[in-house]
DNA sequence: ATAAGAAACATGATGCATCAAACACCGCAA
DNA sequence: TTGCGGTGTTTGATGCATCATGTTTCTTAT
């Protein structure tokens, strides 16, 4: 075979670098909602000049896991409500369409994949090692995206997770067990080939652990109604 | 009312600038599939440093609208069959669900423009004027998540069609009324408020555009079949 | 066809001009 | 005297241009 696609060939740039440690953080939760970055202080912690920098908060601007409150000044944004119930709606739908098409494509070592994803997660949660299973939550989510075969979709999902990364991170650990329950439904569904099953299993996981995420969000609006502008 | 919030509040840059012109002639498809783009001479011709380009150019891969083959190779991508049957699947369920929104929330301003969007678009095809009606047709499934009030989902969207730009540019004039025709179903389910009629209705706008582009992209695949890498 | 040299390009650093927000200072009124 | 509002200055951060460097790619000659 001449020559083998690459989809996103990782080219080895200080910006790329940058880029996905800042994304890391976001996505951790590192980074306070509202918290305020200046490219020169993040180039210093980082060793680097301003430019490498710059690229990066460039990009996760264009990814919505920044905004630019004003002309200097760029924040990790505060999810509001209505902005998290569109995301779960867009999820909702997307996550589904993968779920479908993973329970149609999957092959033995897909299947195990998850079968692994899932007892590494059990463990995470029983260790309560949060960040652990944070991280396995979300990478079980985009497998089903993977063994699909779906790279833009992936494309989108992964941007729609920076976004909530804050949000979800200080989160997560509230959802207990609704946090995997649900995924062994999506398993045994991909294993069966049941679309409909699989599409059902994921809608019902994103519903239940969003649910945490919305709780918090309605405590946080409570709380300070009319404080903030 | 203390503070209007402004959803995104654009700033006055070169780099915006550059990223607005670059993404329009994207979309009108006046970069061929596979040209390259090189940051000096771009500057050159918009009379700038290749710094606010190279910004541009670094958002627009972050969007996928560009792709890096290579190190120093910034191309424009050429979309497979694979490709865009995705993105029509992806289409398919975010714009049902921008349009069930719209269903729902539309008020008497908001009709009234998708009628005015069509009687525009309808003019344009009548006096053979692609170029127009291509921009008629996307903002008219824009307006639909505008109307829903789905600004995640908006920008999406937007990202998609930047994706799809060459592609869809060079078949718009080929699709002749199978471009239009179901939006006159879109708004007279907007106007009934029937969001499940809302929702068939762009689809098969959707699925019937969309037909006219897998034929070309069939008929390229067969024609270049391993000509190329 | 291959290899070596030359041209060209992107990356990353730095400097400068600009611009906005914070802050302190001052005057005025209660 | 104290509190408040307005004004001018200062600080700090970005946008853009330019420069240096290393790599890639095109060209040309063998």
């Amino acid at each position: 075979m001449a020559g083998f696609n690459f989809e996103t060939l990782e080219r080895e740039n200080l910006g790329e670098t940058v880029y996905a440690r800042v994304a890391e953080a976001l996505i951790k939760g590192r980074f306070a909602p509202d918290a305020r970055l200046t490219i020169r202080e993040l180039a210093q912690s980082l060793g680097t000049s301003v430019t490498p920098v710059r690229d990066a908060i460039l990009r996760l601007i264009q990814d919505e896991a920044l905004v630019q409150k004003s002309a200097r000044e760029v924040r990790v944004p505060i999810i509001t409500l209505e902005r998290y119930r569109e995301i779960r709606q867009i999820r909702l739908k997307l996550e589904g369409l993968a779920a479908r098409e993973a329970a149609l494509k999957a092959k033995a070592k897909d299947i195990e994949r998850l079968h692994d994803l899932i007892a590494l997660n059990e463990r995470a949660i029983a260790d309560k090692n949060w960040a652990e299973g944070l991280e396995l939550n979300q990478t079980f989510h985009f497998a089903l995206a993977d063994i699909g075969d779906m790279v833009v979709l992936r494309g989108i999902l992964n941007r729609l997770w920076l976004q909530m990364g804050p949000l979800i991170a200080e989160s997560y650990h509230e959802g207990g067990r609704a946090m995997i329950d649900n995924h062994y439904a999506v398993l045994a569904a991909v294993e069966n080939k049941d679309s409909d099953a699989a599409e059902r299993a994921i809608i019902a996981d994103i519903t239940e652990g969003g649910n945490v995420i919305l709780e918090r969000l309605f405590s946080r609006r409570a709380a300070g109604a009319d404080q903030a502008n």
